[in-house]
DNA sequence: CGTTATCTTGACGTACATCAAATGTCGTGG
DNA sequence: CCACGACATTTGATGTACGTCAAGATAACG
C-alpha cells in the first residue's frame, strides 16, 4: 500500500544539538530535567533525521528504542492483514515516543515529513528514570494526557459522523500548532488526505467531501490542499462537539 | 436516556477488608505495596459500595478521588449533547480508576452490577507516590498498558467490520475472565447489548444480529443472552484480526 | 512542460442504522 | 404456582451515511 523507500538513516555523531539548547526542550518530557541532568541525556541520545515515508520503527518488531521529536511530524499506524489502515496520532516536535509500548512496538512510525528525533536505548530509561524521580513523574503526567486524548478519540471514532471528525481534527491541528504560532485562525496540515482519513476511520474522498462542505458553508476556506483558513471557530467547535 | 435512581451509597465504616486481604490486591496497583505500606493504605481508603445503574462519578465533575475496584464491574463513559455515547472500557475487580484523568473526570462511571470500590482522595494520591516511589512506577506502568489497550480499540472503532468487532470483544470479555476461571471457553456478559453497541460503536441491533451470524456458523453458542460458549476460538481469533 | 501523484467530484453500492413488532426473561404480587 | 407487567433481546422491513468505483482537475517535479 505505501511504497517504502529504502533506509538511509543519517546518524549525526556527537552533539550537535544539546539538550539544553534544543528547542524541543520546553514542550518535551525533558523539560523535567535540570541542566547538569540534561548533560547526561545528551550523551545518551542519539540524533536521526528521516526524510519523508521512511519508518522510524515497525509495528511487531521488539522495542528496543524510544524516541523524542524535535523537528517534524511522524505518523504512528496500525494495520490489519489485509491493509487496513488506523492512525493513532501525528506526534510532532517535543512528542515523547515509547510510551503506548510493551515488549514490542504498538504501531509503526512513519516520517510524514522532514523528521528529526533524539533515540534512546530502552533499557536506559530505567536508570534514568532511576536516578531522576521528576522524569518518572512527568512520564506518568505524559501517559495520562495521552490516555485523555485517545478516549476522546475512541468517542469521535465510534460516534461522530463525518462531519463531526473533520471538524474535530481541524481544531485539534490548529490547537497543536498554536503553541507556537499566535492564535491565527490558519493551519497546515502537513499530512496526506489519505493519512487523515486513517485517521478519522473514513475515506479520502469522504474527507475531502466533507471538507468541500465546510467551505461550501463558509466554515473554512482552502488555499491549496495543505493550508487551510478557519472562518467560524466558535461553529466548527460546536459541530466537533455533537451539538448539530 | 439512563434513568438515574437516587444515590444510596453505602460508606462502610473502619477496615471491612484491610488492604493486605484485599481479594483484589494481586490484580491491582496495589500489588506493588508492601504490608506495612498497605496499613498506611487501608487509613486512607473508603470502602464503598454501588448498585446497578448507579453512577460512581459523572463526566465533567472535579476529579476529587480515585478507586480501586475490588468486586463488580462499571462502565466508562463518555456522552455527546444528544445522547450518543461511547463506552470506553468495562473496569472489573483490580482495575484502578483516575489515571485518564486531569482537573475533571473525562468520563462517568456508573454500575453494572454490584460494584463495590475503595476510594481515595487524589491528594493523598501525591503524598502516597512521594513514600513509595514503586507505587508510582506501577502506575506509569499501568497507563501504558491502558495506552495499548485504548489503540488497540482506536483500530476496532476505525476500521474492523461489526463481525471483527464482536469477536475481538468476546475475546476481549473471555481473557479478562480466564483471569480468574480456567482456560474454558465460556463467557460471562454482565453488561446489556445497549452497552456493548455504545462499546464497540455499533447499535444494540446490529451487536443482536451478529451475535446471531456467528451462532449460526457454529462458532459461538448462546445461553440465555448473558452466557456465551465459545466453539470455535482459532476461528474467532482470526476473525478479530481482520483475516477474512 | 510533460509525467506522475494527489485531490476533487460524480454515479452507484452496501454495511450498518433506523423504525417497528414479536419474543423472550425476570421480578412481583395475587 | 401462575399471571402480569416492565424490560431486554431478537427478528424483520426499510432507509441512509458513507464506501466504492471511475473520471477529471490540480498540483508537485524533474
Amino acid at each position: 500500500m505505501h511504497i517504502q523507500q529504502a533506509r538511509h538513516i543519517v546518524i549525526e555523531p556527537g552533539l550537535p544539538e544539546p539538550c539544553a539548547r534544543c528547542g524541543a526542550r520546553a514542550q518535551s518530557v525533558c523539560s523535567a530535567l535540570e541542566s547538569h541532568e540534561l548533560t547526561r541525556l545528551a550523551e545518551m541520545a542519539v540524533v536521526q533525521t528521516f526524510h519523508p515515508g521512511q519508518t522510524v520503527v515497525e509495528e511487531g518488531d521488539s522495542a528496543a528504542h524510544f524516541f523524542n521529536i524535535t523537528a517534524g511530524h511522524a505518523r504512528l499506524c496500525k494495520l490489519l492483514p489485509d491493509g487496513r489502515r488506523q492512525i493513532m496520532g501525528f506526534p510532532g516536535r517535543g512528542h515523547f515516543l515509547g510510551l503506548a509500548v510493551t515488549n514490542t512496538y504498538g504501531f509503526s512510525v512513519e516520517a510524514i515529513d522532514e523528521l528529526r528525533v533524539c533515540r534512546f536505548a530502552r533499557p536506559k530509561l530505567q536508570t534514568l528514570i532511576a536516578d531522576f524521580p521528576a522524569f518518572e513523574a512527568r512520564l506518568l503526567q505524559t501517559a495520562q494526557h495521552e490516555l485523555v486524548v485517545a478516549q476522546e478519540q475512541m468517542l469521535l471514532l465510534g460516534r461522530k459522523t463525518a462531519r463531526e471528525r473533520v471538524a474535530s481534527f481541524l481544531l485539534s491541528q490548529l490547537q497543536s500548532q498554536e503553541a507556537c504560532a499566535a492564535a491565527r485562525a490558519h493551519v497546515r496540515l502537513p499530512m496526506t488526505r489519505t493519512d487523515i482519513a486513517d485517521y478519522l476511520g473514513l475515506t479520502i474522498e469522504t474527507v475531502s467531501r466533507t471538507l468541500g462542505r465546510l467551505k461550501a458553508d463558509k466554515l473554512i476556506a482552502l488555499d491549496g490542499s495543505a493550508d487551510i483558513d478557519i472562518l467560524d471557530r466558535n461553529r466548527l467547535v460546536a459541530i466537533a462537539a455533537g451539538e448539530t
